[in-house]
RNA sequence: GUCCUUGUAGCUCAGUUGGAUAGAGCAACAGCCUUCUAAGCUGUGGGUCAGGCGUUCGAAUCGCCUCAAGGACACCA
């Protein structure tokens, strides 16, 4: 038990005491920014002073009469109703022994029963390489992934690949005339096709499999070209994602969402809300929470993007998934509305899915925007980014921010090896910690009565924060929160390090105390870089 | 025009869901290595929380209005 939930049923058996009863997350209690407030701090008097009409100071002090002091120094009211609790020394280190006898699952929290999270993030077209906009999606929707497991979710990891529009048509064409080119003939590259140098090697790839085999200027062998395209680009797309540590359980592709009479079935039991209008088939989802009525099917007959896609949807709900996340573009946030609306048609709630919008990121160099087209295949890719500045960096910087905010990417500071890069930090802060724990041959001990510098309780007070804050990014779907952490704890470290010595020969008791200390920072730590999937170095 | 997101120090961003004197990191300046890694630490300066009105014991946080930036409003995906 975390120290916040210690103090929160403390704080509950007093108000049942005095015949208070309140719901359990009506007790605030959080960690106070001043010291002279004590450990933590609750409002709680405050609160229910206004509803019960009394005063929060005399009612704050009916409290602290009914609390168990057990483990606590000192409880007292300041301010206008405030309850200030200071922690004993004994209470604040057992989090070191928690961390050392827990290692890798210090954090892991209670199983949630009953739900399944599928959460969708890439899912980018295997037309082309990946670029920034999608990195910003795989970083976030991985690193949610991992910490979402450790919160104590079940999570089904799922990449949706669209290999049955327009979009694998041009990747088909467009390799066929990459690997015409080969044999010096001529095939027009279709206006909206890639050009990206990808394709080219991949046609030389198709030669060396087929030879001059498929040479015939008759459209019937495009399927040939399309399918050898999308395998390649798609190997790829696993390749690079891999190696950035983003994975995934399962991959869906729309030509087998939508086998068989999936989408004749789908039309009939959800013919209510079909109606045809000038040669097109529309979805009334304004019935529900959109704003206007929606295409499913084009008067040239071919389906929208958003007609087998509700039939995916609805594929991952029959898979038992109770809640589905869709990590989306910024772009795609007219969707949302018109998704949620098909599901209700479907008898789900509205909240059965959730959108996290990934905000636009901007390339800036010489401060200027640098604009991006994946078809003319001027992007920036992952792939190089990552080699310019290394996995760790890349994923650190895209995690560390609000998804909802805007990135703007500076080129020269991302592709120039810089110190000021937060990961660094972090990172040696952890290897320092692990030098010196290499170095010593002290035996660890428990003898955490002697850690009384300041710098020692920051670092005991703050790995007792771990927990709630793995179940507030969880929860909030804010993977930013957990660097944000880091960044807090790998600062105590260096603080401390500077400030205390840790290995003494002449003093065993405290080296020992410390050891056991920083050996508990380093779990942490590894474990916080882990979510977000940044390593953690032994040494730099 | 409607909807979404954003607006906090020179720059990039936090701000524990309404709490106490608004915080970090860069950048600037001044210090700290005979001792576990100076990729670090300590200190200084830096603010109309875009602006206004309201809600209440209390607002950067909630509501309304205005301004600014970006995005979405397809028989595209």
């Amino acid at each position: 038990m975390y120290n916040e939930e210690l103090l929160h049923k403390k704080l509950r058996f007093a108000l049942q005491k005095i015949d208070i009863d309140v719901k359990e997350d009506f007790i605030i209690i959080e960690a106070a920014k001043d010291k002279i407030h004590g450990d933590y701090a609750s409002n709680i008097a405050m609160k229910l002073a206004s509803k019960l009409k009394t005063n929060p100071r005399a009612l704050a002090q009916q409290i602290i009469d009914s609390i168990d002091k057990e483990g606590l120094d000192k409880i007292e009211i300041a301010g206008p109703g405030f309850i200030n609790f200071f922690m004993s020394n004994e209470i604040l280190s057992n989090v070191i022994d928690r961390v050392l006898n827990t290692n890798d699952s210090f954090g892991t929290g209670d199983k949630k029963t009953g739900k399944l999270i599928n959460l969708e993030y890439v899912s980018a077209n295997p037309t082309g390489d990946l670029h920034l906009g999608h990195a910003r999606g795989a970083a976030i929707g991985d690193s949610l992934a991992r910490i979402l497991k450790k919160a104590g979710y079940s999570v089904i990891r799922e990449y949706y690949v669209n290999d049955a529009g327009a979009q694998i048509l041009h990747l088909g064409e467009s390799l066929k005339a990459r690997y015409f080119e080969l044999y010096d003939k001529k095939y027009d590259l279709p206006e909206d096709g890639y050009q990206g140098e990808d394709i080219i090697e991949i046609a030389k790839q198709f030669k060396s499999k087929y030879g001059d085999k498929y040479l015939e200027e008759s459209d019937e062998n495009i399927e040939i070209f399309k399918e050898f395209g999308m395998e390649k680009e798609l190997d790829k797309l696993k390749n690079d994602l891999n190696e950035f540590r983003v994975n995934f359980d399962v991959f869906s592709f729309e030509t087998t969402i939508r086998q068989g009479n999936v989408l004749t079935n789908l039309a009939n039991t959800m013919k209510d809300y079909i109606y045809k209008k000038d040669g097109a088939t529309y979805l009334a989802t304004s019935k529900f929470v959109d704003d206007k009525d929606r295409v499913i099917i084009k008067s040239n007959g071919e389906a929208t993007y958003f007609w087998p896609d509700i039939a995916y949807h609805l594929n991952k709900l029959s898979r038992k998934a109770t809640n589905l996340i869709d990590v989306l573009g910024a772009d795609h946030h007219g969707y949302i509305n018109r998704m949620k609306s098909a599901l209700m048609m479907n008898g789900y709630r509205e909240e059965s899915l959730e959108v996290e919008l990934i905000q636009m990121v901007r390339i800036v160099k010489d401060g200027e925007e640098v604009k991006m087209s994946k078809r003319l295949g001027n992007a920036i890719k992952l792939r190089d980014l990552v080699q310019e500045v290394g996995i760790d960096a890349v994923r650190y910087f895209f995690v560390s921010r609000d998804a909802a905010t805007h990135l703007d990417f500076d080129l020269e500071l991302a592709l120039s090896q810089s110190s000021s890069n937060p990961v660094f930090y972090a990172q040696y802060a952890y290897a320092r910690m692990n030098n010196v724990l290499s170095l010593s041959t002290i035996p660890l001990n428990d003898k955490y009565n002697l850690l009384i510098d300041e710098t020692e309780f920051s670092l005991m007070k703050s790995l007792s924060e771990y927990d709630k804050i793995v179940q507030d990014a969880a929860k909030e779907r804010a993977p930013y929160k957990i660097c944000n952490y880091i960044q807090k704890l790998s600062g105590y470290v260096h603080e401390f390090y500077a400030k205390c010595r840790i290995l003494d020969v002449n003093n065993v008791d405290l080296t020992g105390a410390r050891l056991s200390l920083i050996k508990a920072c380093s779990i942490v730590i590894k474990n916080a870089l882990e979510l977000i999937g940044v390593s953690a170095p032994e040494k730099m």
